[in-house]
DNA sequence: CTGAAAGCGCTTACAG
DNA sequence: CTGAAAGCGCTTACAG
């Protein structure tokens, strides 16, 4: 391996010129700079990591605590992790995976190593107990979810809240009076999680705005309980003429298997909205999926 | 953050008298390793990862690479990935993760930046681009999944063979004649996965040694085309009274409902034999799950 | 059984 | 615009 050695006898220049001429912390002559970086790339070099962390004050790393707890859907949380590194990388770092074993004990050994320069928090639930922790150390840290106590910190999230506004804005103007939401499993609200709260409420207010007639139903990772739910729904006085989808991919084909089955063609007779997932929509056939941002 | 100096003058010992006392290298006298190992604890002294990888050899790190394909199964590849970090941290190592975007040019960064120590590549198809790569860098790796050309790699992968033949066995101990195998989704066989190719030989075979009739279809994520492939089964002449399912979560759902639906009982008309898969089986009622490892 | 010291390969004040 | 040198905090021969 080529060092930094290496490449300022190669362009023959000091090492300060070439970490200058490298990183870019100091202004170099337009000239020495070709030659250093010709120098680096014929030498094929790359800093050596240990010493980067050493010499400065970066590792280039952030820490990324993911927990998969029951009610994880596996494949919306694999693609914030992919979306987490890849945008990472943009920046020059890497991202070490905590595993939830680890997520206490583990944050402090990479923060007071110095391993990791930063900490990213994903699906934070309303008291997450990694939110009292990462406010003490010394790090910066990023949470994904919004937890009940938000001082000091810096929290991102999608606003549910909007996406369930924005679904009953949309069928009403279709001309809908009379929406369901099928949500998330009943044991995702129980822990804490804020986002289909969130979106719920954004879709009961939107809904109460307009006098439209609302009806909820918890999705479920079984499918006959789901099934049965929606048998009460559409067995009521005024059954919805739409359905909005917040539930998991299983929910999404479950409704869609109960629809044809009861004869209910979409979108003739249902209306179906997948709000607020994230998922491979190739083996449905739902209009719409909806998702806004906020920060 | 306490340094090794901290930890020497508290325990009125010598820089390397800790370095050895902690990391076993050379050996101690009781008493002073004692100190010494007090001294970190009230110091809460954790070695600086930065110096060491420079001071040292190693990094403590392992690159991860996790292809998310098409057909990928986000619930198996998490808990792969998940056994992996927490079996790593058992070795003090942590394990960087490593995105498809960068599957070839990051793991040489990685690599040339003496980052990590080792790479680990997971779901290996048969021919993997990811393998020629690694076996030119001069680092260990480790594959999980067996490519076509091994020279030089260690291969780690389940016994698939065997969780075929072991199914078979099962089924054939209680008297079952036609035996049907519900695989993995058709891609997934094209791309070059080996595993479910593996397990369906194992199958095959065992059940010509036992002249047991079998069939086999295509899982799929599509309810109605698995629901249509299962319907031609079951109106075949010597239809099965057992399936091996080796499809994903929503493969076996799809077969309970289909069962459900057709007025066949579980054990009673048909029996069902899980093989070869890995996920939360809380909401079904499949009676066994067969995994056998090997080297 | 233990210590003084070189060295790992960078970054960054300090000088010119 | 550039260089010589200190220093980051470890590990590990070298000495005793």
């Amino acid at each position: 391996m080529a060092t930094i050695h290496d490449v300022a006898h190669e362009a023959g220049v000091s090492i300060s010129t070439v970490s200058y001429a490298l990183t870019g912390k100091r202004s170099v002559s337009e000239a020495t700079r070709k030659r250093v970086e010709e120098a680096a790339l014929t030498l094929k070099y790359l800093p050596n990591a240990g010493a980067r962390m050493m010499g400065g004050t970066r590792s280039h790393i952030f820490a990324l605590t993911a927990p998969m707890r029951h009610d994880t859907n596996p494949a919306v949380h694999m693609s914030f992790v992919l979306s987490l590194v890849n945008e990472a990388r943009k920046f020059d770092y890497d991202v070490l995976l905590m595993t939830e074993d680890e997520a206490t004990r583990g944050l402090e050994r990479v923060t007071k190593s110095r391993l990791v320069d930063g900490i990213i928090l994903l699906d934070v639930a309303a008291d997450d107990e990694r939110v009292e922790l990462v406010r003490d150390l010394p790090i910066p840290s990023i949470t994904i979810g919004v937890p009940d106590n938000t001082d000091g910190l810096i929290c991102v999230d999608l606003d549910f809240r909007a996406v369930g506004e924005i679904a009953v804005r949309t069928l009403a103007e279709y001309g809908h009076r009379s929406i369901a939401l099928v949500g998330q499993a009943e044991e995702t609200y129980g822990r804490g999680a804020t986002f289909p709260l969130r979106l719920r409420n954004g879709f009961d207010e939107a809904a109460a705005r307009r006098g439209i007639n609302t009806h909820f139903v918890f999705g479920d990772s079984n499918g006959g309980r789901l099934r049965a739910r929606l048998e009460d729904l559409f067995n009521k006085e005024h059954p919805p003429t739409a359905l909005v989808l917040n539930c998991d991919e299983f929910g999404h084909k479950t409704v869609e298997s109960y629809l044809a089955a009861k004869g209910l063609r979409v979108p003739d007779d249902v209306s179906l909205l997948s709000a607020g997932t994230s998922f491979d929509m190739d083996e449905l056939d739902i209009p719409l999926d909806t998702i806004d941002r906020n920060y």
